[in-house]
RNA sequence: GCUGAAGUGGUGGAAUUGGUAGACACGUUGGACUUAAAAUCCAAUGGACAGAAAUGUCCGUGCGGGUUCAAGUCCCGCCUUCAGUACCA
């Protein structure tokens, strides 16, 4: 074979890897360990395109490089296979997801492995495969069993709290729970009954259940999102919604805000994502004050990040949905009190978001007691104020918060200034750390922190109050209204949940007859008939045998998209394990991905509750590890260049398109905003211009031309074009002068309904998968988003071509290397080749690593070198970005074994040194020279060299010089 | 509004973290080979000026200042773009 036949190659390595089990990893090695992870991708219907691989190339670079250094690695991959786009494709169709998920799946899987990955295949796991799902509902299952308790900070087994309550009651626990859990004692719980206990156990369980709102469309038969909704009605159809409550499970994340953000600083990660996390957890340092309200027994809580701005309270405002709002407001003011809470209400999230400006709210006519002064203060409702964060009330101080300026301005509440001269007729002064408190009775003359400090004591000597941290965080609702995911192991006796025992997990998915919910409202496992759980036999039975007594109703809801992803990291390292998620041995061996890649958009979702989960985990001693990433590197995203292109039209006439330089040369862009008149002149002046029929009147807008159609040079196939669908077929075409015919191009996500994607299995037909693999390095750096351009793939292609015919010298171009020692020149090209790759892989920055290959192999071509001593670690150096080629020249050396198992060539300096250098000299700027000194000289003696030198004599001529600066093996300067 | 990242040739992007800016690649131009094309190879390629030429000089990393012998890199103030987030008390 003298060719580089790339196809050949790669088809021959791909098997060889599939048949000899090169990747798989072992659960026991001398070896030190290394885990590289990517993100399991969604088998979407549409296959992969050449973004989805950015990553896991990457990714695989990095797994072989560290294969090469001695580690035994874990690289896996895997489907993360329950999901949204498979149940709506299944509503549409009637096929059952799960077929279509196998069908994705195997079509993923033949494009990746194309690509040549070094994946585990042997460890594959699949999130909708029941083998799998029984892991998440154990999980689950834990969570159920487990209460937190602060003391200890940590998730502690229910049944502890349950000895508790026995032997204290609940005074003396500092748990985790729902706000409105009563106290009770040891006597009181005794006394309860059973479902009483249950109850209030599920208020301190890690996942429980809570009525929350949804927003339902009957005739819809779902659950919509607010953007789903305009004016009261659903988007698609304007059918009426109406908010419902619903029993939903909840997971316990609130329990674990301060470790999450705690933890954040032992990992690895990029820092644009520890803060995006970070403002999600939304940590505040403030104070909980109660005011009493007058005339009545009920106090009121709020949260304030500014407990020493007190005295300038001027009035309290509470969201319309606040509880007490009902309980408080006095007659005279009920009717506009009801009447604004059900404008609010009508009003969707959207256009209150939307609507920030417009300051609303109303008088209650209720008055709360100033803790410190004892003053009257009016209790206001206000829309600015949200019932979701906090205590949903505050405390107005309009002198130093601008919301509440604005709104006090708004209904002529009195603006008390408390802060020393600061003037604040314009608008609050918000800036804390600036001033110094005064009208405040004890905290005059204190600044923000002092103040702070001594109010807080003060409430708390009065019991009004006391220092709190508040967090952003809300508990994560885990209830989903869906068929495609993992049925929840539990069943209901008198409403309230019962889990199914471990040992008869996995509870299956139940077939349905449509994937859709049912009319009454229920989830689409309500259409299934085999959805019971007889506690006797203890397996799924028929619905109509439910009695309550033995045989009881099972949870309609499946579990969401996250689940399934937030633990599959330690699946991978015991996959087949029926006894436990993993087994102790290979957790401990593993412990926690090293290296994990994916995109930055799961910051505040999967990246969020998979470090909670292992966190929670960690806490029952199910896991060795409490972070689940040590190291996470986001790639960015590969984009598309549509094509488009500019149509002309009349109504039920053939298109007449016009090529991109005559649309901008006629200007054509500008006309489209101009008035009708001219802009029939403009195309009429076109049409005669091209000798074309006009129309009599025109539509001017543009069309996604598939990228296929386009070549390098934007030009168009127009009989592709014109094929492409019939309405095109007899379409016109205004060309450029040369006849051809040019689009214009736009960056946009990669997306079938922009005609912009490009497949990978195209590119590694035409260049092969070795080109690919390093031209998606070579397009940039690995977290930026950048466009995918073909045109530059022919750079990396010819040099993989020129890297065939270093080791082809031989007659007819066919293969040889020699055993004759290399050449200092050779040798100097393969060391610095080492070096740079081997610290471009260590800081990811694999695009530069690529050019450095380029630079060695046009070197060793001019230097005719043959010499195995070089060709050898050479192509073990190239192995992890262009496997297949590596593997072949490596086979052509004799090898018998995978490259993959070769030890990656050792750095050495001396063939770097050299006898002598040229230094350039530059003197303040001025003068330039070189001179050529040896290379091993000192600081000093360069400087005295230098020194020395007659130039240098000449230019310091009178003059001492300041000083001389001396960068061995880089630049003198010297300063006169 | 807030937070974060980034602005370098015609293009994608390098620059050893303060030391010859523009590596490498695409594109473009010219040349060799060929009946021709493709492929391959060679050369030039930031701008301006001077020179027959080798070469030299000046300008140049979004804009305006500053520190330094020396700034794409550090500091201050702007502008622009992208991403995330948003009444968080």
């Amino acid at each position: 074979m003298s060719k580089y036949d790339f196809n050949k190659i790669e088809d021959k390595w791909q098997e060889y890897w599939a048949k000899n089990q090169t990747f798989q990893a072992k659960n026991n090695s001398e070896k030190p360990k290394y885990y590289v992870l990517d993100m399991f991708p969604y088998p979407s219907g549409a296959g992969l395109h050449v973004g989805h691989p950015l990553g896991y190339i990457a990714s695989d670079i990095y797994a072989r490089y560290k294969r090469h250094k001695g580690f035994n690695v874990l690289h896996p991959q895997g489907y993360d296979s329950f999901g949204l786009p498979a149940e709506q494709y299944a509503i549409q169709t009637g096929q059952h997801p799960k077929k279509t998920t196998k069908e994705n799946i195997a079509r993923y899987r033949e494009q990746l492995d194309k690509i040549g990955f070094s994946f585990d295949w042997s460890r594959q796991v699949r999130t909708s495969d029941p083998e799998y799902y029984k892991w998440t509902q154990w999980i689950f299952m834990q969570l159920f069993e487990s209460w937190y308790d602060y003391e200890a900070d940590k998730a502690k087994p229910i049944s502890e709290l349950e000895e508790i309550f026995t032997s204290e009651g609940n005074t003396t626990v500092n748990a985790a729970c729902d706000s409105d859990v009563e106290p009770f004692s040891s006597e009181d719980w005794n006394a309860f009954s059973s479902e009483k206990q249950q109850e209030i156990l599920l208020q301190y369980r890690l996942t429980y259940l809570a009525e929350t709102e949804v927003n339902w469309c009957p005739q819809l038969g779902t659950v919509l999102a607010n953007d789903e909704i305009v004016n009261g009605v659903s988007e698609r159809g304007g059918y009426p919604v109406v908010r419902k409550k619903m029993k939903q499970w909840s997971m316990r994340i609130t329990a674990y805000a301060q470790r999450l953000l705690d933890g954040l600083d032992g990992i690895d990660w990029p820092q644009p994502l520890k803060d995006s996390q970070t403002n999600w957890i939304g940590r505040s340092e403030g104070a909980s004050v109660t005011f009493n309200v007058k005339d009545c027994k009920e106090t009121i809580e709020v949260f304030t990040t500014r407990p020493d701005t007190i005295f300038g309270v001027s009035f309290m405002t509470l969201a319309p949905e606040h509880d007490l709002v009902s309980k408080i407001t006095t007659d005279a003011q009920k009717a506009e009190v009801e009447a604004y809470i059900e404008a609010t209400a009508k009003r969707s999230e959207r256009e209150r978001m939307a609507d920030v400006k417009t300051i609303s709210g109303v008088f209650t006519g209720a008055y709360a007691e100033h803790p410190f002064s004892g003053e009257s203060i009016p209790i206001w409702i206000g829309d600015y104020v949200l019932a979701g964060y906090g205590t949903g009330a505050v405390m107005s101080v309009p002198c130093g918060d601008q919301r509440d300026y604005d709104f006090a301005r708004n209904f002529d509440i009195p603006i008390p200034n408390i802060f020393e001269g600061i003037d604040i007729s314009e608008g609050a002064f918000a800036d804390k750390d600036k001033t110094i408190i005064t009208n405040s009775d004890f905290l005059n003359g204190l600044q923000y922190k002092a103040a702070t400090n001594k109010v807080i004591e003060a409430l708390e000597q009065k019991g009004a109050g006391k220092g709190k941290i508040n967090y952003r965080l809300r508990d994560a609702v885990f209830s989903r209204q869906r068929y495609w995911g993992e049925p929840f192991p539990v069943y209901y006796k008198n409403g309230l949940p019962q889990l199914i025992d471990e040992k008869h997990l996995p509870l299956t998915l139940p077939e349905v007859s449509a994937y859709l919910p049912t009319e009454d409202g229920e989830p689409p496992l309500g259409r299934a008939d085999v959805w019971a759980w007889d506690t006797q036999k203890n397996e799924v039975v028929a619905n109509d045998n439910v009695d309550n007594e033995t045989v009881f109703p099972l949870e309609l809801n499946t579990m969401p998209g996250w689940a399934g992803s937030s633990c599959y990291m330690f699946r991978y390292m015991d996959p087949k394990n029926d006894d436990a998620l993993a087994s102790q041995e290979a957790m401990d061996y593993w412990q926690n991905v090293d290296l994990y890649v994916g995109g930055s958009e799961h910051a505040t979702g999967h990246l969020l509750y998979s470090r909670f989960w292992v966190k929670f985990l960690h806490d029952r001693g199910v896991l060795p590890v409490e972070e689940p990433f040590k190291k996470l590197i986001n790639q960015g995203m590969i984009l598309g260049e549509s094509a488009f292109v500019y149509q002309v039209s009349a109504k039920n006439a053939p298109s007449i398109f016009i090529s991109k330089n005559i649309y901008d040369k006629e200007e054509l862009n500008q006309q489209k905003t101009g008035n009708r008149g001219s802009l029939y002149e403009t195309y009429s002046k076109i049409f005669d211009k091209y000798n074309l029929n006009k129309p009599v009147s025109f539509v001017h807008f543009n069309t996604h031309a598939d990228v296929s159609f386009v070549n390098t040079s934007n030009e168009l196939d127009i009989e592709a074009f014109k094929n492409w669908r019939p309405e095109f077929k007899d379409a016109e075409f205004i060309t450029e002068e040369d006849g051809t015919f040019k689009v214009s191009r736009e960056v946009e996500k990669m997306s079938k309904s922009k005609y912009n994607v490009v497949n990978p299995d195209v590119i590694c037909e035409d260049y092969g998968a070795d080109t690919l693999r390093m031209y998606e390095m070579f397009l940039g750096p690995l977290e930026q988003a950048k466009p995918w351009n073909t045109a530059g793939i022919s750079g990396v292609h010819n040099f993989l071509k020129k890297l065939w015919k270093l080791y082809h010298t031989g007659a007819e171009g066919s293969f040889k290397v020699t055993d004759d020692s290399a050449s200092k020149d050779s040798l100097k090209t393969l060391h610095k080749t080492i070096k740079k790759v081997e610290e471009d892989i260590e800081n990811f920055s694999f695009n530069t690593s690529v050019s450095t290959f380029m630079i060695a192999v046009n070197e060793l071509t001019a230097q005719k070198c043959t010499s195995r001593d070089v060709l050898k670690p050479l192509a073990v150096l190239i192995s992890p970005y262009a496997p297949h080629i590596s593997e072949e020249l490596w086979s052509l050396l004799g090898h018998k074994e995978s490259i993959a198992t070769a030890t990656f060539p050792k750095f050495e300096e001396k063939h770097l040194v050299e006898s002598s250098k040229e230094y350039p000299i530059s003197f303040n700027g001025k003068m330039r020279f070189t001179l050529e000194l040896p290379l091993d000289m000192s600081k000093d003696e360069i400087e005295s060299a230098v020194m020395a030198h007659e130039k240098t004599a000449h230019y310091l001529e009178g003059r001492t010089p300041k000083k001389v600066i001396v960068v061995p093996g880089k630049i003198v300067n010297i300063v006169g």
